[in-house]
Parts: C-alpha cells; sequence; structure tokens
DNA sequence: TCGCGCCATGCAATCGCTTACAATTTCTTC
DNA sequence: GAAGAAATTGTAAGCGATTGCATGGCGCGA
C-alpha cells in the first residue's frame, strides 16, 4: 500500500470529539455555522446558502434557518467567507486626512451607496506623508478589498507599480491622471484653473493675487489660472503658497501680509473657500469693499458658501457623484463585467456669487 | 509503524502540480506564503514568523526571506491570518457622518496611533437612522475587528445586546454613559452646560437664547444650561432646535428669526461652534455689537474659533485624547490585560475670548 | 408503472494563513 | 568532548466559511 496516499486513516466523525490536541486559539464558545447547521437539523452549505442566495432556499427550510439564526443570534464571519469567496465586500478609501476633508462627501457617498450591498468601507489615512502613504496601502492591498479608491492621495511610482500588481480594481479620483493606474473619476484642475482665469478677465481684473496650497492638484488649478492670464496681457499674479490645505487662518494671513507689503489686488484667489473665507474676513476688518475694491474667489463650495457675506464665487465639485460613478465601477467590475469608458470627467461649476 | 503519524510521504515537491479536482475561485496566480517558502528555501511557519515575530529568527535566514518578499512582492493576506489568529488587526469606528463632523480629530487619532501597528480602521456611517446603524453594527460584527469605537451613534437596546453577545471590545466615546456597554472615554455634556451657565451668570446675562441641536447629547447640555440659570434665578432660555447638528446657516437663521419675532437676547448659546459662526455673521450685518449688545457662545472650539471676529468663547473637547486613550483601552485589551478603569472622563475646557 | 429532468440539499475539499509541538541546531558549561 | 539548555526551524491541524459535484425526492408524460 502507497503510505497514506488518498485515504485518509481515521475518517472524521462528524460526532464533536473532545477537543482535538492542537487547538488554536479562538474567542471561546464562538458561535459558528456549523452549530447553526446542527441546531436546525440542516448541513452548513444551506446556512450558508441561506445567507447568500436564499432564493435558492425551500421557504421552509429558510424559516426553520432563520429561527436558529435568530434564536442563537449567528452572524456571520466574513473574515472566512472572503477568504473562501475571494471577494470581501470591502472597499479601501484612501484619503490625506479625516479633517475638514472636501473628500468627505465622496467617501459618505461610497459609504452609502455600498451598505445596502452588503459593503464596508476601510479607511486609510496617508497624512501627506510619503512612507505612510505606502505602508497604508500595503496594509490595504493585504486586507483584498473588492476596490481602492483614492482620492487626495498621490501614490510613489512604486506604490502604483504595487497597486497595479495587486490586480484590484483601483480607482483614482478627484482628478483625471494622464497615466491612470486603472480607473479614474475627476475633473482636469487645469481647467479649473482656466475657468477661473476666464472669469477674471471677463470682469477685467488685473492684479491678481493667488492664496495656493502646495498640493500638485492645487498647483494645477493655479498653472491654469497664471496660464489663461498671461496669454491675455494680464500681469503674473503674485502668489502665496501654503503646504497642505488651505485654511481659514492661512487666507486671512496671507491677505494681511500681502496687504501690510503694499499690494493692491483687485482680486483675490483661494484654493479653498476656508481660504476665501479668511480672505474676506481679513478684508472687512480693513474696510476695504467686496466687490467694489476687491473680487474674492474659492474653490470647493463649502456648505456655507452661499451665505457669507457677501456670498462666495466658487468652484462646485459633485464629490457625490464622483464617488457614486467610483461605486458603480466597482460593483460593475464585481460583476465580471467590463468597462469601457475607464476615465470619467465629471465637471465642475462656476458658481458666480457677490463675492467677484 | 503507527500509519502516517511523523514522516510526511512525499515531501511536498516545489514544483507546481497540475491543478487539484476540486479548485474553488481565487484570484488565480495568487501569490502564497507556500510560494514564498518554497522559493526561499524554508518552511511556510518561517515566512510567517518573518512577518509576525521576525526577533525569533536568524539574521541570515530572515534577509533570505526578504529577498524573495521584495522580489516576488509578496503581500501577506490579512484575511487569512485573521481567521486563524483570530485577530485581524482592524478597529470598527461607528460615527454618524463625515461631513464637517466634531468626532473627525477623534477617528484621525485613532488611525494614526494603530497604523504604526498594522491596523486599520473599517468605516461604519450610521447616519441618523436607527435601521441602518443596527445593519451597519452587524456588518461590523461579522468583520470580527479587535475593537469597536461608537462615537456619536447611539445603538437601540437591541444593538446593545448584540454588541455585547459579540465580546468584542467596545468603547463608547464623546459621552459618558449611565451603563457603558464595554467601556467609554468622553465626558458629561450636563457637565459642559452647567459650566457654560455658570458663566452667563458670572457676566449676568439674563435673557438666553439657546440655538439647539437635536441629539441627545446637545439635549443633555441645553439641560445643563437651564438648570443651572433657572436655579440661580435667571428666566427660562428662549430655544430654537434643529435636527441634526447646528450649521451656519441654522445658527444665521434661527437668530434672524429670533430677532424678528422681537426676542431680544444678552447672550445666545450655540451647540456648534458653526451655529455660532452663523450667527455671529448675522448679528454684524444688523449692526449689533458683540460682545456689548449679546454674548454668543460655542461649542467645539472648532479650528478658526479664535480667529472670528470677535474671537468665539467656546468649550474646547480634546477630541484627540478621547483617541488616543481609546486605542490605549484596545492595545491592552488585545494584549489581554485587564483595564481597570473602564469609563475615563476627559473632561473639557471653556475657552473665553472675546464674544462673550 | 417507469424514465427523465429539475430542485433542494448534503459532502467534503479548499481558501491562505497561524501556531502548538516536535525535531534540529547551536551554544554553554564543566 | 559530552550533556543540557536555548535558539531555530519544520510539520500539520486547524480557523469558519464557500461551492463544485453528487444525491435523493418529486412531478409528469407515455
Amino acid at each position: 500500500m502507497p503510505p497514506c496516499s488518498g485515504g485518509h486513516p481515521h475518517p472524521a466523525h462528524s460526532l464533536k470529539k473532545q477537543p482535538s490536541k492542537p487547538t488554536i486559539a479562538s474567542r471561546p464558545g464562538e458561535l459558528t455555522i456549523d452549530l447553526v447547521a446542527a441546531a436546525a437539523g440542516v448541513s452548513t452549505a444551506t446556512v450558508s446558502r441561506f445567507f447568500n442566495s436564499p432564493e435558492r432556499l425551500r421557504k421552509s427550510t429558510a424559516a426553520r434557518v432563520q429561527e436558529v439564526v435568530n434564536r442563537l443570534g449567528y452572524v456571520p464571519n466574513l473574515l472566512a467567507g472572503g477568504l473562501s469567496s475571494s471577494r470581501t465586500r470591502m472597499v479601501a478609501a484612501v484619503i490625506p486626512t479625516m479633517s475638514n476633508s472636501i473628500f468627505s462627501s465622496t467617501i459618505q457617498a461610497i459609504s452609502d451607496t455600498l451598505a445596502d450591498q452588503g459593503y464596508s468601507v476601510v479607511l486609510g489615512l496617508t497624512g501627506a506623508n510619503d512612507q505612510h502613504t505606502e505602508r497604508q496601502i500595503l496594509s490595504i492591498i493585504g486586507r483584498r478589498p473588492d476596490g481602492i479608491i483614492l482620492t487626495g492621495a498621490v501614490p510613489s511610482a512604486n506604490t502604483r507599480m504595487k497597486l497595479k500588481a495587486s490586480g484590484i480594481p483601483t480607482i483614482e479620483t478627484w482628478d483625471l491622471p494622464q497615466d491612470p493606474i486603472d480607473m479614474a473619476v475627476g475633473f482636469s484642475h487645469e481647467a479649473v484653473g482656466r475657468a477661473i482665469g476666464e472669469h477674471i478677465l471677463r470682469g477685467g481684473g488685473r492684479r491678481v493675487f493667488i492664496v495656493s496650497a502646495g498640493g500638485v492638484r492645487a498647483l494645477a488649478r493655479r498653472y491654469g489660472v497664471t496660464k489663461m492670464l498671461v496669454e491675455n496681457g494680464v500681469p503674473e499674479p503674485a502668489i502665496a503658497t501654503f503646504p497642505g490645505i488651505t485654511t481659514f487662518g492661512d487666507g486671512r494671513r496671507a491677505v494681511a501680509a500681502h496687504l501690510d507689503a503694499g499690494g493692491r489686488p483687485d482680486v483675490i484667489v483661494c484654493s479653498s473657500d476656508w481660504g476665501a473665507h479668511g480672505a474676506l474676513d481679513e478684508l472687512r476688518r480693513r474696510g476695504i469693499r467686496v466687490p467694489a475694491d476687491v473680487a474674492v474667489l474659492g474653490f470647493g463650495d463649502i456648505a456655507f458658501a452661499g451665505e457669507l457675506d457677501p456670498p462666495l464665487t466658487t468652484v462646485k465639485i459633485d464629490g457625490q457623484v464622483i464617488g457614486e460613478n467610483a461605486t458603480k465601477f466597482l460593483m460593475k467590475r464585481a460583476r465580471g463585467q467590463n468597462v469601457r469608458h475607464r476615465v470619467v470627467d465629471v465637471g465642475f461649476e462656476l458658481i458666480v456669487r457677490a463675492s467677484g
């Protein structure tokens, strides 16, 4: 007899044996599918089907399982399920930070859209740091989510490679990368800049002051503005740059410093509504009228942009639509369908209000 | 010879065999620990140890594994790891919503503290809806996180039961529940209200107007204020209530409506700094001086509370400290240590600025 | 009554790790 | 140089689900 090939020596008894020797840690008494199956007098397969394709069960069977599940309070272990089906029903959302993030509406939309279908969102907060980003993304890949949604974070070339290699559907959002990792939903930041530039030209502004964040997207917008202006004979704008997102305080201080230094702008462009809000505040303190003396433009259309005094002219991005599109892509992929347009431009909207 | 005990029949060939019969779906060609082990000429246990307790490996061995891991780009499957070790290295954070959430600093702190240790955060956005909350929490329990952090969401009695039954360490934050599910890190909202009340008494305010959110915590604060005032002979405050969090617009409109209806408050208390910000704005438009004519008080100490005009008097909660404490609890529990004080009061701070 | 096809279930082999225990090595110490 | 302790590494049994395939029961036309 070939030693030990094929049949196993002791056909496993279906009865519970005394705890077999190498018992690995586990929450003792964890309620498993076997217990439920036994209690309901069905096989584990049936219980599994009860949760994943109830329509395949006879009504009476389903009812029996249902009863036991309720009575015992059984909650299937999605880890085990994910491992064996290689569908984890998780999507990862990677963003730089939680605090007053312009991306929160996108994440919210993603979570809302997916919750019905039993999906959860894992968060990856990268900060500005490249190493953090890499580590977070590695950890995320390790969890084998069904999709990864990148917003705001800019992965290094190396990290992009790893993402590609992972084979996990990946969606970049809030931008239109020239060489997408996989799919993308966003808009052109440079186009936003150009639109702002045109608006300034229409208003006849000539002494432009830009309060800009340091990220690549803010820079792209700034570039768009500047190009449009210079190409049309307006002098090169003055610029103040801040690392990270532009806050209320940043806007206020930048304007104060610029004015104190003798600047006499007729248009102030901020890379966030927060900054614009701060700018408005500083101008009011100094008795400078908006928009009579100087126009103020923002970006983002935060909740109360229209309620400021004066209401803020800004650029609105529909973060929710971005999130919805992203999950739509993901769900299609999950169903094995191919996605034709892998890059979607959701555009933007210049909202002209009283501030400029 | 005892059948098959000890020595293995065919020392596993490192070569791929033809796909064995019942092959279940899996990303084809998924790189597994076996492949890495084979390539490095060690056992799977050694590769596993390389990731989980590298100090137990001989340096030369670790280097060999490291090399292979790098060359192949292997990323361990944390699902499988979590399943077998029953430590998922995930914590769930349950909050009502992403948008301008006062809790974001707490979540950020949780994520930051845990990231070094390879933990990830799963998000549960419950909204205000009870059913959503229940579903989200069930889905979270199914993922067997190492801990659940509840902030803001108020689970139903039924859901609390399920959480308790799950045996997963659970921490309620931003409040001090009278009957905690498990552990709690927060502060007393009523005490905050009383402190605000005292501050008003010190300032001699008598015609108080409260702009309040509808949540239980906001109500507790309102109760504290009212109690303190009434007990000291100040007339019962006028109240405007809004569902959800109080926004800039809410604050502005509430004040406008109150003034239009003939209210002549000398103190306005808002249940968020956003609301207070809106109130300030409306007052300025009407030429009402702050604090000369009316004092304005907020809650939360948002980033630019101190930069408003006038700077806002408010109550500061250190959301970061809450998050850090919560994770400290969790890590202790994970290490099997017992936690002595299961409820921690992190207190609050009344920050008196020019607005009142 | 028998044959056939369809449904509803059950069986049991994975999924990719971790870890108790056993088996080797590699020091230490005398 | 040998014995015993300590440090490394290997073996293989799970973890708790999913799902391809096999099976048994039932209805229906001939």
